[in-house]
RNA sequence: AACCCAAUAGCUCAGCUGGAUAGAGCAACUGCCUUCUAAGCAGUAGGUCUCAGGUUCGAAUCCUGAUUGGGUCACCA
């Protein structure tokens, strides 16, 4: 099906070149949705032609728009206001289009012969649990990676797991002091926060015994570097790095803890990974590679034997990528990280990192370097960024205790979706198994759909209680919809998309939107962008709502009306799953 | 200091390849459940789109500058 807006640019700029010698292309002509104020379903801006015709705009808008409704089928009439030629479309049209739609499996289906690209996200340390911020992240990640298959890609799921450093040895090092042999099952409590609670008992220690030196006289960063759990926590590294067996035990011990606590945070959340890939594994072979690069020229090196990347050229900096004691450092290891990855995909065309936009210098740096060290899917590289997300009582801090967990927050949200159905009773009829299920897609949906919602380069406010709930711009609001429609199309039963002879402005808007879906998706594909989804299945849901309020759909007396608003209802709950799929949120049948 | 990002209703956010009278939700107020699901719909009230210039027939949208807030400029990750 030939996109109609397309039709009329293209029968416009004929019109233009042909008639008016004012040659123009199809694309240079601009054609809106009508606002729904005014009568029609497109319109014509006809400012920028004023000059070429030589007319007023009331005369150019008629002129153009009695040759657009001869030159077009579809055009069933128009009206011209001010410098705006609004055409109205045939009922004929809209219905045939909604048929073609609503029987083509390839509508709301991806096709599959797109790039490969791979898109990172989530990637934790692994010395505390997952927070607010991970959310963000993961459901923005997990959703673009969900678009990108839409559009066509061969998409793999992919984290960097942040395995090892100094971070990690402090809860290694607490446990072993104050441990007591504690284990998950002993404590009954989520590895991760096993491993947390220690990561915060380090730092209580390190903190008391930094007090101490400070109140004896020596200056604070003095006395941070001085401190003996310092000492023992750098001495643990380099253990470490030997590979000094009872250390690389225990970290592989309380690793696995977290990663177990992880696995069920995930799981919860309902985001999935393909391929993880672990920095443990990775350094060195940053590290090589760099090395290369050296014997290459591409990098140089110190009198002090570090090693450096000259970016200068560029518009950037000079960067360090190996210290002068051998070891290397973040940059160094992401070389590595991508380097690998083009090993185990060899067909691999873009990395997409969803990592929060403090990191924006650090990935221009990253996206340069691997250009020069000869990688050709560099530039199209990208790094998925977001702002942070605040509280209202401030910024996030976990040394202060105002993170707010993972964990914590999606059983929060799932109880609010219980307790608010409870009060409204409504599910009487519902099984228990099936309360809970949907209490999960409701507390879930309304988590994501608040955190998705927003545009992710921008930094935004996290409302707890505004997050739980279910009324207004929300996921259960959409939900809640496609329920509806569920219910229709039960109560109808067996139907034929139906073809009336006359078609309302309600409808003629709710299908406009419906039709508009590929494109927004396709947007929401090219800016790795799901809130572009998110406020359009909001705009969908409320359109739908005011066309079931304002229309009867089993009542009307008429069956094409009755079948083409059975259509609507159809196709509307079909695109409302698969764009709030796009989403990771699930929609139920009945609530 | 330099560089990057943001600023829209009391609050949270849409709208940005320039188009008609700038839109939602929350909070406040008013109606609508004997009817296809009221987690909804309709309505009232709420705006100098931070400010000042510029480009244009036309600017919340593009450009310049200022203000405010945030971030980066680590041999941290």
């Amino acid at each position: 099906m030939m996109d109609i807006k397309q039709k009329i640019a293209l029968a416009a700029a004929d019109i233009l070149t042909k008639e008016y010698d004012h040659a123009i292309e199809a694309k240079g002509i601009q054609i809106d949705a009508t606002r729904k104020e005014f009568e029609g379903d497109y319109t014509v801006v006809i400012f920028p032609f004023l000059r070429a015709l030589k007319m007023k705009p009331e005369d150019a808008g008629n002129t153009l728009g009695e040759k657009i409704l001869a030159a077009v089928d579809e055009v069933d009439s128009f009206n011209v206001i001010k410098g705006f030629l609004n055409l109205s479309l045939s009922a004929n049209y809209w219905a045939e289009s909604l048929k073609e739609v609503a029987s083509d499996d390839a509508w709301l289906k991806a096709g599959k012969n797109g790039d490969l690209i791979l898109v990172e996200y989530s990637s934790p340390n692994t010395n505390k649990p997952l927070h607010l911020g991970h959310l963000r992240n993961n459901f923005l990640g997990h959703s673009v990676s969900l678009i990108k298959e839409f559009a066509g890609n061969e998409v793999v799921k992919t984290q960097i797991i942040n395995d090892r450093g100094v971070h990690i040895c402090k809860s290694m090092l607490a446990w072993k002091m104050h441990g007591k042999g504690e284990t998950p099952e002993s404590a009954d409590m989520k590895g991760d926060k096993l491993v947390g609670k220690y990561y915060v008992l380090f730092d209580q220690h390190l903190r008391a015994q930094v007090q101490k030196l400070v109140a004896e006289g020596m200056d604070e960063d003095q006395a941070k570097k001085e401190a003996p759990l310092t000492k023992e926590v750098q001495e643990m590294l380099v253990k470490w790095e030997q590979g000094d067996p009872d250390t690389v035990e225990l970290w592989k011990m309380m690793n696995s803890w977290v990663y177990d606590g992880f696995d069920q945070t995930y799981d919860r959340m309902g985001v999935a990974f393909d391929q993880l890939y672990y920095e443990s594994d990775t350094y060195i072979k940053g590290k090589d590679i760099v090395t290369e690069g050296l014997e290459k020229w591409i990098f140089y090196k110190k009198d002090d034997g570090s090693v450096w990347a000259n970016l200068e050229e560029d518009g950037l900096d000079r960067k360090l990528l190996i210290r002068a004691d051998g070891t290397t450092v973040y940059m160094t290891q992401d070389i590595g990280t991508a380097a690998q990855r083009q090993e185990d995909y060899p067909s691999l065309k873009q990395i997409i990192y969803t990592v929060g936009d403090e990191q924006d210098y650090h990935f221009k740096v990253l996206f340069l370097l691997l250009g020069k060290l000869g990688y050709e899917w560099a530039p199209a590289c990208r790094h998925l960024s977001y702002g942070m997300v605040d509280l209202p009582s401030g910024k996030m801090k976990s040394r202060e205790g105002t993170v707010v967990d993972a964990d914590d927050l999606m059983q929060e949200v799932v109880d609010a979706a219980r307790a608010s159905s409870e009060e409204k009773g409504k599910l009487d009829e519902m099984g228990e198994e099936e309360q809970k299920e949907l209490f999960d897609m409701l507390g879930l949906g309304a988590l994501k759909f608040f955190l998705l919602r927003v545009d992710p380069r921008k930094r935004m406010m996290f409302d707890p209680e505004e997050s739980v709930s279910l009324n207004g711009d929300t996921g259960p609001f959409i939900q809640y919809t496609h329920a509806r429609c569920k219910a229709v199309l039960r109560k109808a039963g067996d139907y034929t998309i139906g073809a009336p002879t006359e078609i309302d402005d309600k409808e003629r808007l709710l299908l406009r939107t419906l039709m508009d879906f590929r494109t927004v998706s396709q947007a929401a594909a090219d800016d790795m962008n799901p809130s572009a989804i998110a406020n359009y299945c909001l705009d969908l849901a409320k359109q739908y709502n005011q066309f079931y309020h304002d229309l009867s759909i089993l009542k009307a007396e008429d069956e094409q009306v009755k079948g083409f608003r059975l259509g609507l209802t159809q196709l509307t709950a079909s695109t409302i799953a698969t764009a709030m799929g796009l989403l990771g949120i699930r929609v139920p049948e009945r609530m």
